[in-house]
DNA sequence: TTTGTTTGTCGTCAATTGACGACTTATGTC
DNA sequence: GACATAAGTCGTCAATTGACGACAAACAAA
């Protein structure tokens, strides 16, 4: 087999093993998961955590589409619509289980990869949504850059959760996915104004 | 040292030891920490297993404080009380760092653990607050039960998800803890009434 | 055919790790 | 003192695991 689609196999199949076992599921493992010998491994990874950093890189960072920010800032939309749209195609292409667990594996490991993801993605994330809301409603925001992250993150943290409680925690899911997001959307836009005062008026 | 007190220590080592690196830590850490052999450490528990088991029930089912339960139903305060109580007192005994770590840790790890949890503890917590929240506003419930959950989790997971953002994530947190609590539990009371008629229409 | 490069395996090393048998030391108790 | 029970250590075993040197097979180019 030619030398990148080998590589690109046990890529995927480490992401899953990773994903599935945590960060210390074994190299031998992973051969096996291929097809080959555990020694053909380090022709393509120098080291375990070489690999665990690329995995990183194309299944945590990677899914994130650039194209939704551009969505959230379609002013042509109702807030309530692109919201919508965003967190259910951001469940389906983000929030499953394999990136979950990894994700979280990371984010215990100490492997300051979460905050990474967090510091270079959620916070432009949360920043729009605020911002774009508040334009909807023609509010001129006064806060802190921390409390608008702390707004945004309400309903951000929430459909987050969801995921977790889903996928990690098993829990039941009966309520379609749909209607969740709507659930979320609406107690976000519903609360939205409010919870803008609140932070206006304490942290002038 | 007699036998009780050596056992108290390892088992609170252990907690530590386990919610920092993860329930494959090593027993001769765990010695160590405790400032004896190795082999003593099988005098009291059979296996690893079996100590994990130990300090998965003290240090993740122990803290919840049944009275919680009889505060969030006193009607005699009103709800928005209840809520700010029971969120600030449940950040502080619950959803701190150990705790999620060694919860996250469980869940991941496959040992239907979380499970437990959640359904013996968050589920009833859930039906609580949404029938008292409910009552406080006259109203009459009529919806599946698994929606009365989803309904409760919107304020559950965001602020589960606060603390593991903070914990976990080691997110920047400015804004101080009863703010975000305030935050919270505003957008609940304010989008309650929507969600659940959003809820009743189609459930019937 | 020869030669060099790529693709791949075998076997092994050193460190780690859960578990435990055998033994030692301390603390009463009659 | 004698003797039992509790508290504790030493050393080791077998399995696991990341890493790698040495070698084999496939294959293209001259």
């Amino acid at each position: 087999m030619p030398y990148a689609e080998r590589r690109a196999q046990i890529l995927k199949k480490a992401t899953e093993l990773f994903a599935e076992y945590g960060l210390t599921a074994q190299t031998r493992a992973l051969a096996a998961e291929c097809g080959i010998s555990q020694r053909l491994l380090y022709r393509f990874f120098p080291t375990k955590e070489d690999l665990l950093r690329e995995v990183y890189d194309t299944a945590i960072v990677g899914p994130f589409q650039a194209v939704w920010f551009a969505e959230l800032s379609d002013r042509n939309r109702p807030m309530h619509d692109r919201l919508t749209k965003f967190y259910n195609d951001y469940l389906d292409a983000v929030l499953g289980r394999r990136w979950l667990r990894l994700f979280l594996y990371s984010s215990l490991a100490e492997a300051d990869m979460a905050p990474n993801y967090i510091s270079s993605i959620i916070t432009k994330l949360t920043e729009t949504i605020v911002a774009e809301t508040a334009h909807e409603r023609g509010m001129k925001l006064d806060m802190e850059q921390e409390a608008v992250h702390e707004v945004g993150w309400t309903i951000h943290g929430a459909i987050s959760h969801y995921a977790i409680r889903r996928h990690i925690y098993r829990a039941s899911h009966v309520i379609p996915q749909d209607m969740v997001v709507a659930m979320h959307v609406r107690v976000f836009l519903s609360g939205f104004d409010s919870i803008v005062s609140q932070f206006e008026r304490v942290e002038r």
